[in-house]
DNA sequence: AATATTTATGTAAATATATTGCAACAATAA
DNA sequence: TTATTGTTGCAATATATTTACATAAATATT
């Protein structure tokens, strides 16, 4: 039920005539009964309070899951830089209470905000369907690639990563490869892999020798390397799946005695601020969150402008290789 | 101004009774029109479409500058664990363009929402007299601990941390003690400097041998070894400041062929993920991100159902030191 | 202390805004 | 073709907000 000047005067015991006084006055001035006014329309949530100022431009949504970790630090920090230079205005938002109806939660943002961002992982390709349905035609993006999009995407070219982390381990005088992956369900983990076999299956001379099932977890990545230790294997170059697998599986082969980049080298993805503080420094696979963020913006921006209805379409951010002493066996 | 249906009519070419049947329409049927008068709406900014649905609770903003590092990914991640668990909503705010207004800003925003949580480094004591000269009588604390805190405070106990950890350095058997410092305009990186040095100076056969102007990042970090390297000591127990600072010094260090914790033992601040991850794991004062969100909501709910005015109330949350490896000389 | 001025407030009238019944018309289904 | 359903504008009605005016309290001035 619509909320009136009338719910707050009764709320406060004084008139409407005073509230709407205090309300539309320009210079707040802090009275006794001016401050109980607002106490109580924001409590009753009054319309005209919460949008007031700051119109005429665009507000988009970054709807993610979770804020662990540096990688959604970065996230958020690229939106968060790309939106200083544009008009539109960021909003963080989250469905911290009921994770079953997600799908809801983002149909009803859409009542709200100009445009949405997703990032959830856990996502499927029928949620993504449903939410294009209860949305209609509207400016909305998901910031993860999928096998068979349903609705725009904006993405790092994941693909590209893993193969050009293959190639460099080729141009290192690598033959035989190992690799760790990710969680099945995440499909940029997929795609990271699906690039890196792929470059190994184009060439004869190239073959997977190992491979381990991990989580992108730091734990994992140790458990990776016993199993890797078991395998005896040597001459061997490694792409961890991501940063973290890499540290826990680098850890643990440095107090088994190992030497990187001697004994094998290794290579990550997502490239961390931590990847030029371990020792060695480890190469990865360099995202670019502002562009992110840039381009993420720009779409949207553009969806808006020409009440465009398209779904499919992929914007691939490319990525960059930092290589850094873990991959550098020469040294 | 304030935006009507008239508005959205005239920018649509439709009448106002469309545009009043679209918005009131209870499921979205997304015909051509439809989608028009919702596109106008969002861009004009028609206020009962901004707050719909979820009314009767309070929303809190978590107002911020920059989103980069582990440590804000903590920060959110904390507010947004323990939304889960009230009424309450989180909205992650910060000022993207005006830099220079930030009091404005925030005095703004208490037009918006029940109450604003600030974690601002840089803010001053005189920006937090302007702020609560402007908002009045209204629920805003501070994250962060102020020498002489203006508004209200839910922080961590840095300087406990800082005497812990001295503590924990005597317990080993030091006597010598090192100390990067952070930089100058943060009151917690003074906290934990002033905790350190107290304990310290309560006992006669302690002693600061070194110390060295750092600002929180691992390259100054490198830098401290760089000139502790020059000084010659050994035996000594280094308080870093914070963790990356360790790690840039624990790097330079076992480049330079120094054994940790034989040669010197070190220990850090804020428990990042790789202080794990780190060899050797590194010593470190964990703070409780949930914890904090937990109290800073609580303390906001009270205020706005007691409508209670204080300011410079402190509330601290108490820190807890992770002993590891960096530490261990007896190993 | 007495008086003037300012400020806050309520009542009621005036104005502005939103909703709804009705009829015309268009699209779709039978 | 005819019936049904859905969309739209007009005008009437209902609802919400603002403002003119009067009063009382608070503050300032003499």
């Amino acid at each position: 039920m619509r909320v009136t000047l009338k719910h707050i005067a009764d709320d406060t015991g004084l008139s409407i005539a005073t509230v709407s006084r205090a309300l539309s006055r320009q210079k707040r001035n802090h009275s006794n009964s001016e401050e109980q006014i607002y106490v109580s329309a924001r409590k009753l949530g009054y319309p005209l309070l919460t949008n007031s100022s700051e119109n005429q431009q665009l507000s988009i949504a970054l709807v993610m899951k979770l804020f662990e970790g540096e990688f959604y630090a970065s996230l958020m920090n690229g939106f968060y830089k790309a939106s200083a230079s544009t008009t539109s205005e960021i909003i963080f938002s989250y469905d911290a209470k009921q994770l079953d109806d997600t799908v809801n939660y983002i149909i009803n943002l859409s009542k709200k905000y100009s445009g949405i961002c997703l990032f959830l992982p856990s996502m499927t390709s029928n949620d993504y369907l449903k939410i294009k349905e209860g949305v209609g035609q509207y400016p909305i993006i998901s910031l993860l690639p999928s096998k068979n999009p349903k609705i725009d995407t904006v993405c790092f070219d994941s693909y590209r990563g893993g193969y050009m982390l293959a190639k460099h381990f080729e141009e290192q005088g690598y033959k035989k490869f190992g690799f760790i992956s990710g969680p099945s369900n995440r499909a940029d983990a997929l795609f990271r892999k699906n690039g890196f076999l792929n470059h190994i299956n184009e060439s004869e001379n190239l073959e997977l020798a190992w491979s381990y099932k991990g989580d992108f977890s730091s734990q994992l990545g140790q458990a990776a390397f016993a199993d890797y230790k078991k395998s005896g294997l040597k001459d061997i170059a490694i792409f961890g799946g991501n940063d973290y697998s890499c540290f826990g599986f680098m850890k643990a082969a440095m107090e088994s005695g190992y030497k990187i980049p001697d004994d094998f080298i290794i290579a990550g993805y997502d490239n961390l601020s931590f990847c030029e503080t371990f020792t060695p420094e480890l190469t990865s696979i360099a995202t670019d969150f502002h562009e992110l963020g840039k381009k993420s913006i720009r779409i949207i921006e553009n969806m808006v402008a020409e009440n465009s209805d398209s779904f499919g379409n992929i914007s691939m951010i490319p990525v960059e290789i930092k290589i850094r002493n873990s991959t550098n066996s020469k040294n």
